[in-house]
DNA sequence: TAGATTGTTAATCGATTAACAATC
DNA sequence: TAGATTGTTAATCGATTAACAATC
């Protein structure tokens, strides 16, 4: 017994995190079963991924009745690893670790904001959120003295690598990384990119491409032009 | 010529993306040439897949040479839609929101933000960066009066919905949606959802994942340990 | 039992990669 | 020409989907 192990596909663990998330809106509004076409229906999937993704958490659902919202809250925060709390620093406190500190979502999901640092004096001492900025020097002895696992980077992107470098050697094993640059992952040390810019560039691709294709609907199946 | 078209995957627009911002970083530093290895290193790629990717712009290298760095920045940019520029408006002005109002990173890539609405009146004819903030009854007219491209949706899950509704009657063709809701796409609206509370979910996957592999290096392939 | 829905297999589809001819 | 690197084909790999037996 205790053995669901065996890495799960990124793009399944990526829809898990939004099965989740209805999961936990259907828990606090009193839902007690989904069906697998229900949440396929809800987040534009097939009903056949959702159970295959489903069952990579093992036997989770009950044939002719559905999954139980809340073992399946449950199954997907225990594989995800997000059943149990983390802690997080936020080293970079420009205008967007600002509003990152006082993010509620986080918290809700079990990640707790620790401490935050900044490389300007000026910062230093100022209250963010519930925390007081430290400086940037000090982020090593604090991460060897308290438990940390992740760290949210919002600094320029001219500072990023120095300051991941930095994480790294404090024992940090994963980064969400903000800056536009891309830090490598290693062995010990996961990165995962979020590049809000790129996000309006692909959006802006999806929209010149479905107006595209409401303008010419040709090249569609079977055009013989 | 002329006949770029041809629905580029959506796999292949995310990182075209990633090569964007690289080769603008190369351009920045006086860089002329790339080769694809090159490209594929730095971002962790396979070099078959960078040409592969670079395909869907056409003709765009020189065998032998490589890319014009210049060349592939245009290339990539005119198959993006980000050639031009792109007016956005930006709704909900909490924390995050006000934070996305002073992200320089929009407006480098040609993204303008021409207004800022909020449903709190406290809030309205406040200044948020260059904006003043509008009432969000104002945003009907604000969008038919003036072109607007794109909105970044900062609102609360509560109010996304009807606040998405708003946006798609008022003609605007693309959402990028920081609420943590599903907000579906339809044939005139697009939306590109941003959840940073998923995405440090999906770090924490990675990081659990990847200790469980340095711990048990089992089931890896061909271990004769 | 009859009806429903999962879990899983097999088939399909699409994306990645290796390899190499084309060509600078 | 010799050396290098693209563009593209064919092979591989992985992810999605349809279909259905298992079972509640």
């Amino acid at each position: 017994m205790a053995k669901p192990r065996a890495a799960i596909p990124a793009a399944t663990v990526s829809r898990l995190t939004l099965y989740l998330r209805e999961l936990q809106q259907m828990e606090r509004s009193g839902t007690s079963h989904v069906r697998s076409g229900w949440l396929a229906e809800r987040l534009g999937l097939n009903d056949s991924q959702v159970r295959r993704d489903l069952s990579c958490l093992g036997q989770v659902g009950q044939r002719g009745v559905g999954y139980r919202v809340h073992e399946l809250t449950a199954a997907i925060q225990r594989v995800l690893g997000t059943d149990r709390s983390w802690n997080v620093i936020l080293v970079g406190i420009g205008n967007l670790g600002r509003a990152l500190s006082k993010y509620r979502g986080f918290d809700q999901q079990g990640f707790r904001l620790v401490a935050a640092f900044d490389s300007d004096p000026e910062k230093v001492g100022d209250q963010v959120g519930t925390l007081s900025i430290k400086d940037l020097n000090e982020l090593e002895p604090f991460v060897v003295s308290q438990p940390v696992d992740l760290a949210i980077l919002a600094v320029p992107a001219s500072e990023a690598l120095s300051v991941a470098a930095k994480l790294q050697r404090a024992g940090v094993s994963g980064i969400l990384n903000f800056a536009p640059i891309v830090i490598p992952s290693n062995e010990s040390l996961t990165v995962q990119p979020v590049d809000l810019a790129l996000e309006l560039q692909r959006l802006a691709y999806s929209v010149v491409q479905s107006k595209q294709e409401s303008h010419d609907p040709k090249d569609l199946p079977d055009e013989d032009g």
